[in-house]
DNA sequence: GACGCTATCGCCCGAAAGAGCTATACCCCT
DNA sequence: AGGGGTATAGCTCTTTCGGGCGATAGCGTC
């Protein structure tokens, strides 16, 4: 079998559009193949456990299960897993969890091909793969504080127009316990009030349009 | 020249991916041909100008000179052009905005093969081209109260933690007519208080995280 | 074990927000 | 000419918010 210089790749994406490009670009290189495709979180999975691919290209938005989750059962299921994640936007948030769940590198959406082929071969030898935009990103992300979990069930609260005694009772704590977290929330993310608070948890990926 | 039963086709996308994948798809039909590719708005007025092409693939979300926008320079310049805009997400506010920018038709990234190119052969021969899910969406958004430009400056303040009264100084009106805006606000977007205003905001497209 | 972070609970207080009410002037469309 | 929507402006009143000042307890890390 001449496959064993041959790259086996999984494309993940729920836009058939993406994957049709992906395969086109990748078709141009003889040492990659693609061999399966998913067009959500649960097919990955399955597909991933049925061929083995050397390389996983999954978008991180997509319905249902997400490619965060995704990522995570595979890695989860196999982890040497090799998985480069790609986004359309570049909401921070995500980046910084993709990594921490064990992607192999990150990539926008708007990328060459080179540099896509390139990103391919490179986490295909065992490295990480960040192109430089991220990472800067990246650094910027880190100099956030950290919101915690109750912080954000707090903020989601506020985003859905609750009053403090509302979350409180929403939360079953003491009015008190909300106003001392709404305060930790403004101090965190740099807002004035609870409406710019808000503002910067979409901006930051911590609320999300769809829903959470 | 056999050219005259062939349609024409311009596509615009800041993805290179994207791009390569509409390619590979519209390649599978021998009626149809891309004739150019651009990467952002301005590249597509030029390369529109140039080609005069029978049908535009266009994305909303570009950096810069964004999708809508360019639809409608290319409009200005020849009304009769035929655009199909193109979505990721289905930001409700956009679609409307591009309908009424007169574009031909309105699809989102998922949509298969057979039905991109059924839609480019509908609005080709003259008709709009509408997805039921996005008229669904325009039927729930045409529900909606619109929201007024002066209605969304005020917004903005919100957004960025100003109180009423220096909305009111930034907008050089008083800090009563702004509470009347704000007031108008929490009505048209049914919500409690500034904080889910702005929530609404973001999850109505009337604001972006990208900054407006 | 000490430190840091988090979650929890407490009180006081001034400033801001939002509800309720009314009113004028403008523009566009019928 | 009239009606609907918008922008502007004013008033009062109650509720809520956010700042400032605390405190205790748990949990993980160094």
């Amino acid at each position: 079998m001449a496959q064993s210089h041959s790259i086996r790749i999984l494309l993940v994406d729920d836009h058939s559009v993406v994957r049709m490009g992906l395969a086109a670009v990748l078709s141009l290189d003889e040492e990659l193949t693609v061999v399966a495709e998913a067009e959500d979180g649960t097919q990955a999975l399955e597909k991933f456990r049925a061929e083995c691919p050397d390389v996983t290209l999954m978008d991180v938005r997509m319905p249902g299960i997400g490619g965060l989750e995704a990522l995570r059962s595979i890695r989860a299921a196999s982890p040497a897993a090799c998985v480069l994640m790609l986004t359309t936007s570049e909401l921070d948030e995500d980046v910084q969890r993709a990594i921490a769940a064990g992607a192999a590198g990150y990539l926008q959406k708007s990328v060459t091909r080179e540099e896509l082929v390139r990103a391919i071969r490179h986490v295909h030898a065992g490295n990480r793969y960040m192109p430089e935009a991220m990472q800067r990103r990246l650094a910027q992300l880190a100099k956030r504080k950290h919101v915690s979990s109750r912080e954000i069930e707090v903020l989601d609260g506020m985003r859905r127009g609750l009053s403090n005694r509302d979350i409180a009772l929403a939360l079953s704590i003491s009015e008190h316990t909300v106003k001392a977290h709404v305060k930790a929330i403004l101090q965190k993310l740099e807002s004035a009030d609870r409406a710019e608070a808000v503002a910067r948890g979409f901006e930051q990926g911590l609320l999300r349009v769809d829903g959470q």
